[in-house]
DNA sequence: ATGGTGGCGCGGCCA
């Protein structure tokens, strides 16, 4: 059995004590994390290292930030898109335990025609071809984290008002749907789900209280290694605790022995 | 109610 999570924590020095506590409580084999904002100097190793996970990450100070946290070693570690020289820490590629893990906090686009929109599809068209070549190399792979897309209308709590929106807009899912077409699985709809199920609430509105999210963090599998996925869950408890971070985790398992 | 909250860091950006 391997379980795998992703999970957007929006500041690892707020976050600390709730992800140990997630650790101790889940005890994942993976988990990565998205919205670190810690520079590498001041990323907590030791602590983590304390609640028994290696570390792996892509650090920056203020803005995005992405680490990997596993019982087993991360190898291969990669921490750039293929022609994309971007300052910008959002990705961290590692094999872990026999699966490719590729860390993901997706652009999240500020407003449809921004510019940053734009970097947003840039970005997904880099990331398309990337998964491509990865796939090709890793029969077990994950590419997981802070997709900023709700895939459907189903994962959205209010699809009139959202439609065409940022993170909902035409050309962001078929982004998304372009990477499912690489044969990648969204691990969540492998198995029933409740509905109106979400991974991230805004922090404005009393948002979480009711249920107003959107599903945007997800965990992709490539075609073997969804063969072996026995579950897919948003866990809604941290998102429920005091100054919690405005994403809950979702983890997945995997009837897969450790290699 | 064209807002609201939170993180970073101390004004304004980002989400």
């Amino acid at each position: 059995m391997l379980t795998i999570a992703t999970w957007n924590v929006n500041s690892l020095n707020v976050r600390l004590p709730q992800v140990l506590d997630w650790l101790r409580d889940q005890q994942p084999d993976i988990l990565a994390l998205q919205e670190t904002k810690l520079s590498d100097a001041d990323f907590p190793t030791l602590a983590i290292a304390n609640a028994g996970y290696q570390t792996v990450f892509a650090g920056q100070k203020t803005y995005n930030g992405v680490a990997i946290l596993s019982r087993l070693p991360a190898s291969a570690i990669v921490t750039d898109l293929p022609g994309l020289h971007d300052p910008q820490r959002r990705v961290l590629g590692a094999t872990v335990a026999g699966v490719r893990v590729l860390n993901l906090y997706v652009p999240n686009g500020q407003a449809v025609g921004s510019d940053k929109y734009a970097y947003k599809l840039a970005w997904l068209e880099k990331l398309h071809d990337w998964l491509r070549a990865e796939q090709a190399a890793h029969p077990h792979l994950v590419a997981l984290g802070d997709f900023n897309i709700a895939p459907e209308d189903r994962d959205v709590h209010d699809p009139a008002a959202w439609t065409g929106q940022i993170l909902c807009s035409a050309r962001e899912r078929a982004a998304f749907q372009r990477l499912l077409d690489l044969g990648l699985r969204d691990s969540f709809r492998l198995f029933e789900q409740e509905e109106r199920s979400f991974s991230w609430w805004d922090y404005r509105a009393a948002a979480f209280r009711r249920n107003l999210g959107l599903r945007i963090d997800h965990i992709l599998a490539s075609p073997a290694l969804a063969e072996t996925c026995t579950a897919c869950m948003v866990d809604k408890a941290p998102r429920r605790r005091e100054r919690p971070s405005d994403h809950a985790p979702v983890i997945a398992r995997f009837n897969l022995d450790p290699t």
